[in-house]
DNA sequence: GACCTGCTGCGGGTTG
């Protein structure tokens, strides 16, 4: 469409017309058509949703920008929230280019960013604010005299990759900040959300704003069409001799990745940092052995910030061809250009995570997609388990691919109590106001705040218990202050995230920090070491500066990073799996070994007849498989546990020992009888429920409150059973 | 089987 036909255009701002002009667009597209008019209509939210990263910076910022030139504020105009500082640092130079006609002070602020740079940041009137929300959260505490002026005339509150925050700590943390910001504007600032194309939009509406007090416009562009080529490999090795087949299963796998991507771009996804390790050893010692020079690179949360550019840098700059073997950090949306293909290592943990991870590839107009998967299964023998038999993880990555294919992902997950994070907003709003009124804190937080699931009696116990450990103190007057022990965790840096990271320890050569391990990594000086993807002897371990001096090496063994928990498989991944056993249909995506491994499982499903027969024997043990998600298995998990059955879990597979069918059956039915137990009954007797960073200052009874809202799903549990017996 | 993210203020040294 020509330019001035755009009605959209017209609406712009005259500077950020001239900006458009000067790139050379042609027209707007589909979605900043739409975005312009939604924008600039002040009394609402929007979320702008599309695969891939093009465009939805300028989608945003174009129409809130030219809002912003037509009025004047004071403080800061436009607030961006975004979860990296590679991010920032990129949005920060994107948007210069935009404002720097229309003279429109930007400004990145992080820890990176230096105290100087930040006071200007806060006098300059009318400017761009592009911030981490571990940053705003300091602000709050550190500069509460002046963050009301701050605020005073802010326009618009941005959050970039709003995906990545729905259901998390941090996100709760996120929605907490952006109450108090508008508390402290006085009014609903509007919102936008950018993100990734999710299942459920009506989740991401509920998330960027709790309450759905402003309507919230959703814009999403569409898939448009892209071709999609996709393989499962599939790798088996003997169960016998687990160590040295594992070890040739490796190497076919990275002979088959050192064949198909030299030469090209491309990024595999190895899910876990361990095999990320593994892999690029591998790779970087094939290319010695055939005298070629390395282009496969580790990338992961333990290296280096310089180690990640290079990649990172090399992949962008695409002047030599380079594959990047990483976990999930690069599924966010780092600029990397674009990659000729994704390699998948093992099963994705969700369909969600796959889309992103396709989005990745053949990013140039006219490119297919291409995702190749590789899967590790044992070779067939009688001796494996029935897990093992049905080939859960061939079974799962065709069941997600599907799904993909289908255009349905995860929705986020539902509301957790988040209680950790109300401890620490509760300290912060404390701080930020010197003091606080317990009604006015319940109100500000729960009442209309984010937190709305926390109802008084809760709150009341909670001070009481916070109270107790001298976290919070009261004044003759009732006024909540912090106490010692508040003032401590306050004060002290690591107070702003939501979350807690392990004690590290540096890995250091010739001066040049290589990355971190976690402090439980055995350190032995003299021993070998694998890590980002080169070899290296251990020269020196000093313990109190936390510091591994190493050199270039010939030996190496893999190092063992501390891992927070796997991935919940979603009710809809089980189901499609289910289907998938009992369907003959062909699967045109899957090799010749693969094709195999589905075969052999469809075939291992119909002879133990699982579809009738419910729950099977197995020597002196019971097996029967739930074809629902984590949640659900989780649940019934626990249910059996509370009446005394050895049970165990494997995936959607439980075995219970000691107990024919028939009795198990019996069991489940006397279970379904009685009255349904509440999930405070059930989370009871874990450990470990404290997992979160201030988790450590509840007491049993908010511990086991917090476990059962969200992880558990009883209703599901109980229809499942009844089928189990039926 | 198993990821990722973030951080202030102050004191001391160096450079212009």
């Amino acid at each position: 469409m020509p330019r001035s036909e755009s009605r959209a255009f017209a609406l712009l701002h005259p500077s950020i017309q001239r900006w458009i002009w000067k790139q050379g667009w042609t027209n707007l597209r589909d979605i900043q058509e739409q975005a312009v008019r939604s924008i600039l209509d002040c009394n609402r939210d929007v979320i702008i949703s599309a695969s891939t990263a093009g465009g939805k910076t300028e989608t945003a910022f174009l129409p809130a920008i030219s809002d912003v030139l037509r009025s004047e504020p004071e403080g800061i105009s436009i607030l961006g929230i975004i979860p990296l500082k590679a991010l920032i640092n990129d949005q920060y130079q994107r948007l210069e280019g935009i404002t720097r006609d229309a003279e429109l002070p930007v400004f990145a602020w992080h820890g990176d960013i230096s105290a100087s740079k930040k006071s200007k940041a806060l006098s300059t009137p009318s400017s761009i604010l592009l911030i981490t929300p571990e940053s705003l959260e300091a602000l709050f505490v550190r500069r509460h005299p002046e963050i009301r002026k701050v605020f005073r005339s802010l326009r618009r509150v941005v959050v970039d990759e709003l995906h990545a925050f729905i259901g998390t700590e941090r996100g709760m943390q996120l929605q907490s900040l952006m109450h108090r910001v508008d508390l402290v504007a006085g009014k609903k600032i509007p919102r936008i959300g950018l993100s990734a194309t999710l299942g459920d939009m009506s989740k991401a509406t509920e998330f960027l704003r709790h309450n759905n007090s402003l309507p919230c416009d959703v814009i999403e562009s569409k898939m448009g069409g892209r071709e999609l080529m996709v393989q499962v490999r599939g790798y088996t090795c003997s169960p016998d001799d687990q160590d040295a087949s594992d070890e040739s299963v490796w190497q076919a796998i990275s002979g088959h990745l050192f064949k198909t991507l030299r030469g090209s771009n491309n990024l595999a996804f190895a899910n876990s940092r361990q095999n990320v390790e593994l892999l690029s050893d591998k790779l970087r010692r094939t290319s010695d052995l055939a005298r070629v020079p390395n282009e496969f690179f580790p990338h992961h949360g333990s290296l280096s910030k310089e180690i990640r550019e290079e990649a990172e840098d090399r992949l962008r700059k695409q002047s030599l061809p380079t594959s990047v073997i990483c976990t999930n950090t690069l599924e966010l949306g780092i600029d990397i250009g674009s990659v000729k293909s994704v390699a998948q290592i093992g099963s994705p943990p969700s369909v969600a995570s796959l889309c992103q991870r396709i989005g990745r590839s053949g990013r140039q107009e006219g490119d297919p997609a291409v995702l190749r998967t590789y899967i590790r299964e044992a070779e067939w023998g009688s001796e494996l388990s029935l897990a093992e038999k049905l080939r859960l993880r061939t079974v799962q990555a065709v069941a997600m691919i599907q799904l993909l294919v289908k255009g349905w992902n995860e929705p986020p997950i539902p509301n957790r109590l988040h209680l950790s994070t109300f401890i620490q907003q509760l300290l912060s709003s404390i701080a930020q106001h010197g003091g606080l009124n317990p009604a006015v804190a319940w109100e500000n937080l729960c009442g209309k705040g984010p937190f709305s699931h926390i109802d008084v009696e809760m709150f009341k116990h909670l001070l009481k218990v916070l109270a107790a450990k001298e976290v919070l103190t009261q004044a003759d007057d009732g006024t909540l202050l912090l106490g010692r022990k508040g003032e401590r965790i306050v004060e002290h840096y690591s107070f702003y995230a939501a979350f807690v990271s392990p004690e590290e320890i540096s890995i250091v050569t010739d001066g040049k920090t290589l990355g971190t391990l976690t402090a439980s990594f055995p350190i032995v000086p003299n021993s070998f070491l694998i890590f980002a993807g080169k070899r290296w002897l251990i020269k020196s371990f000093d313990e109190n500066r936390k510091l591994v001096q190493v050199s270039p090496a010939e030996g190496g063994e893999l190092p063992k990073f501390d891992g927070g928990g796997g991935a919940m498989i979603h009710d809809k991944v089980r189901e499609e799996m289910k289907v998938c056993l009992e369907s003959e249909s062909f699967i045109p995506f899957l090799d010749g070994q693969a094709s195999e491994l589905l075969s052999q499982a469809r075939a291992a499903y119909l002879d133990m007849d699982l579809a009738n027969r419910k729950i099977l024997s197995s020597g002196s043990k019971s097996i029967f498989a739930i074809w629902k998600g984590d949640r659900v298995c989780f649940t019934i998990f626990l249910m059996l546990q509370k009446e005394n059955l050895a049970v165990d879990l494997y995936g959607p597979v439980f075995t219970v020992n000691k107990i024919t069918p028939e009795s198990l059956s019996e069991r489940i039915q006397k279970i379904l009888s009685q009255k349904i137990p509440a999930p405070i009954d059930l989370v009871r007797g874990l450990e470990n429920k404290g997992t979160e960073k201030f988790d450590y200052l509840l007491d049993e009874k908010l511990l086991n409150a917090g476990a059962s809202v969200g992880c558990l799903d009883i209703e599901g549990a109980v229809r499942e059973l009844k089928r189990i017996c039926g």
